[in-house]
DNA sequence: GTAAATTAGTTGTAATATACAAATATTAGT
DNA sequence: ACTAATATTTGTATATTACAACTAATTTAC
């Protein structure tokens, strides 16, 4: 028992990461879009519930998107009347988005497995090791936000 | 201490998770592409690199896309020289996908910096946590393994 | 106090990713 | 040999996203 890190766990600890992502990624344009709604649709609506009422530009942020990718994701929510858009009272530039009555609705339908999953997942964790757990994946979440871009193009071409 | 999985724990493991997606799916999408290939190219390259050479349906299998879509992929791949169909020898049906010396490289410099941000992170846990947090990830994993789709249509029209 | 610069958001247009259905080529079953 | 099944590709359509140009509102500078 070493306080070094050996190749091997990096590599498993990569691999189950990478694995686990590609999963969610799997369930999200599965699970999550069944309801009408889109991966990115339904991570608008997580983030209202979650931060209550927020701008394009928050919203945009929050998402890793840009405002004008926003503006149609948020377009397709308004006209399936889950979030409404609301002037802002000091600028009357910005507008709010907010969720509707059905948006809450549907938001806790669609996550409504995965929560399941989670929790069944988490039940079957040692009591001793689910703050571990949990502590451990609040640091990842934290060195993963100090990840810099490595060059300005985005996306690039094909 | 209780053995019981509070609210609030269920609560806060599932923000990490979802906040851990959405940050990789974000670095995705800059830091794998700045070597001029997609995420799902990416994706591929290592498939091939972790499972030797693998059928276009091995591939969509594992990479949960359709076919059809495969082909696209491998197409952009092989323009780039990055891999090579080569003909099944039983069944002259199967192309299986291999790795050029050229798609070894940059699979290489593509999870390059990857690799090395888990390796900073990873390092930075105390090491009786480290095996802890492996080990639930492989749990997550195969709970995840188990999630079914919930409707037949993957995608829902807008 | 008005002109210039900035900011918030939308719209036009284009590129990319993905899916579904039909087509092709090969193999397996009878 | 004829039919069914399988592996893959191609034609077509939709969805997601980005970039650039635009509008409207606010702030800054003089």
């Amino acid at each position: 028992m070493t306080e070094q890190t050996t190749d091997n766990q990096i590599l498993q600890f990569h691999q189950q990461i990478v694995g686990l992502i590609k999963k969610y990624q799997f369930r999200d344009r599965n699970q999550i879009c069944c309801f009408g709604i889109s991966v990115s649709q339904c991570y608008v609506l997580e983030n209202i519930h979650t931060h209550g009422p927020l701008t394009m530009n928050e919203l945009a942020k929050k998402m890793y998107l840009k405002i004008s990718t926003m503006t149609r994701v948020v377009e397709q929510l308004v006209k399936k009347k889950y979030v409404r858009r609301e002037e802002g009272l000091n600028d009357r530039r910005v507008r709010f988005i907010n969720l509707t009555k059905q948006g809450r609705a549907i938001y806790k339908k669609a996550w409504e497995n995965i929560f399941e999953s989670e929790k069944v997942i988490l039940k079957n964790i040692p009591s001793e090791h689910k703050a571990v757990l949990i502590d451990v994946l609040r640091k990842l979440n934290q060195a993963v936000s100090n990840w810099q871009t490595c060059c300005e193009i985005p996306v690039a071409k094909a």
